[in-house]
Formats: C-alpha cells, structure tokens, sequence
DNA sequence: CTCCTTTGTCAACGCTTGTTGGCAAACAAC
DNA sequence: GTTGTTTGCCAACAAGCGTTGACAAAGGAG
C-alpha cells in the first residue's frame, strides 16, 4: 500500500524516461521496451507500475499551464505570452510537448487539450477581459497563434524562428497575442 | 512498362484510399492492410504498386501549396489567407493535412515542411515585399499563424473557431497575417 | 532464525505489422 | 488456337509490439 524508498526511485525513473520519448517520439513510436531501457528496468515493471501503455500515457501527460490569474491586468496578452515561451524554453516540463505531438493522432490527446484550452486559458483570459463578449472567440485565435508558434519553432526548428533568442521570440508572441485580445474582430461597417 | 488501364485504376484506387487513411490518423497508426481494405485489393497490391509503405506515403504527401504570385500585390496577406483557408476547406487536397499531422513525430515529413516553407513560401512573401530585410522572420511568423490556425480549427476543431464559417475564419487568419508583415519587428527604440 | 511482502528478471504468449513468394486468372500478342 | 505478360489473391514469413505469469532475490516483521 504504502510507498517504499526503492519504489518510489523507480517509479520515477520510469516516469522520466517515459516523458523523454513521448515527448520526442509520440506515442505509437515510443516502445515500452525503450522506456524500459532508458531507466534500466524490465519492461515488465513498466506495466507493473503503470498498468498499461496507455495509463503511463495518461499520468504523463498531465498539464497544468499554470497561466498566472490575469484578472484586471493591464497587459495581459504579454503576460501570457511570456509565460508560455517561459515554460518550453525551460525544457523539462514535457507535458505540453507530448500533448502537442500526440494530439494530431491520438483523440484523447486531443480532448485534453480542448480540455486545457476550457478550463485554464479562457477562464483567465477572460479575468483580464471581463466585459469582452466574444472572448472565447479571442481565446481561440490566441491558442492558434500560441500553438502555431511551438509547432513552428519547437517542433519543426524552422529558420529563422527556431534560433531567435527566447525574449525576441516572446516579444512576436505578445504582439500578435495582443493583437488577438484587442483588434477589432469584425471590419468597421459589418454587423453580426 | 506502359500502364493499362485497369493498373491505373487500382494505383489510383490505392493512392485514394491512402491520402484519405493518412490524413485521418496519420502515418503510425495508417496500416497498409487498411489502405487495401478501403481500395478492396490485397495487401500485397499495395508494395507492388508502390514498393513499400514509405515510398506510398512519399507518393502522397507532395504539397504544392499553389501560393499564388503576389509580387506587387498590395494586400498579400488578405490573398496568402485566403488561398490557404481556401484549400483546408476544399477537404480534397488532403497532403497539407498529412504533412500537418505527420511532421510532429516523422522527421522526414518535418523536413519536408521546412522546404514548403522555404521553396514556397518565403519567396511567394518575399515577392510582395521585396526591399524588406526581414522577410524571412515575417514568413516564419507568417507561417506560425497558419499552422495553428490549421491545427487548432481543423486538427483539434476546438469551438469556437471549427464551426466559425470560412469567411470569418478567413478574414481573422487574414488580419493576423496582414499584422506579421508588416508591423514593426522590434520595439521602438531598440535596435538590432 | 522464519515468514511474508515487495521488487525484480526471464521467457513466453498472442497479436499486428510490413513484406515476400507462389500460383491462379485475366488479358495481350501472334 | 498458343504463348507470354500483367494483375490479382492467398498463405506465410520474420520482426516488433504490449502484456502476462512463473519464479528468484531482497527486505522487513515477528
């Protein structure tokens, strides 16, 4: 029942190695055997520990954006900006690299990120928008340019967007995230 | 040597069948048996025809993004928008939507994005904004927008931009852009 | 010490995959 | 007609996969 010190290490262990090669591989090309490998266990643990492939999947993919409460913020979009490119250039918080190279294959690593985009980023774009009335609109486009951004220079490494330092990178996010948040939606003259 | 006209029907046959597995699940998880399935011939028609899965797959996912020539044009952005949104939803060039989604765990289909981009479109963008030095940055972030775009509307079809009609999608797609080519890079009063 | 649970390895199962070779039917050339 | 080539199906292969069960070593409890 309870967790003793040896398990608890390779549980671990199998827990960043799995986050490694789903983060850089996908999911259906990540082998539980390469997990296995990478924390020097059995392959067999891995299922012992986590059930199954899928479940492994599913307490590594966990994300939290931690997007900061932006609630009366004046420059919201920069923050949020910021806070994005803060945690892929960090590196280590795996999660969001997984979902996004999973998702395009993988349904339910896509309801996860529909779930991300419901439940942490439209709430606190809305904080810092209260009165916006098409703010979910607004949250997607943002959400868009966000996640076109990480594709584009994370994922592809395409030039020159790929080799920009972090905080010229952050600053063309914030422009056109702020963009999003405060542009008109609709040309002057046309009504919905 | 010369094909008949029944080889042709079944190498169109197959070549249908995989466009369409392919765009729907991607590379990984698109088996060969599947293809054949949905083509209604064996298996083994598919490597004869085509010499193996990834040669099949390399038949299938040659994009021709059909930028059209924007030299001179004074709206580039509008039009580069719109010829974009314009083939997502056409639904029957599916190699842009292949590409998309294998590029994140196939390397090859990655760098084969990464010379769409560079073969396609910098030079299309740099047509219509010739005296500009930092075209390729505005292409790359050019390119952002789109791919999230893309991925977030008919990838994930998070609401409310997947049942926005395509006008409005492509006017905001179109806006976006329009702001990547042409608003200042750099905050005033820095320099590079 | 003995007993029992935990942590681990090993070998193997059942399944799916891409791919191959053999052989029948359809077709074309003569 | 006969011969040769093309087009197709069938059965099978080898490899890799996730997963399982049996069993040994280690550790803790009494």
């Amino acid at each position: 029942m309870t967790f003793t010190v040896r398990s608890a290490q390779t549980r671990a262990a199998i827990l960043t190695a799995a986050r490694q090669r789903f983060a850089a591989d996908g999911y259906d090309r990540t082998t539980i055997r390469a997990i296995a490998a990478d924390a020097q266990i059995d392959p067999s643990m891995v299922i012992r520990y986590f059930g199954s492939k899928a479940e492994l999947y599913g307490a590594v993919s966990d994300v939290d954006l931690e997007v900061p409460d932006l609630s009366g913020e004046a420059d919201a979009g920069t923050r949020y900006a910021r806070n994005m490119i803060d945690r892929f250039e960090k590196g280590d918080n795996l999660a969001e690299a997984i979902l996004m190279r999973a998702a395009p294959t993988d349904p339910s690593a896509a309801a996860r990120m529909q779930a991300i985009f419901a439940s942490q980023i439209v709430p606190s774009l809305r904080a810092a928008y209260p009165d916006d009335p098409d703010i979910e609109q607004r949250a997607a486009l943002v959400l868009s340019q966000t996640v076109g951004m990480v594709y584009v220079r994370y994922i592809l490494k395409i030039e020159p967007l790929a080799s920009m330092d972090r905080d010229e990178v952050a600053d063309a996010l914030a422009r056109s995230i702020r963009r999003h948040l405060t542009a008109p939606l609709r040309p002057a003259g046309r009504r919905e």
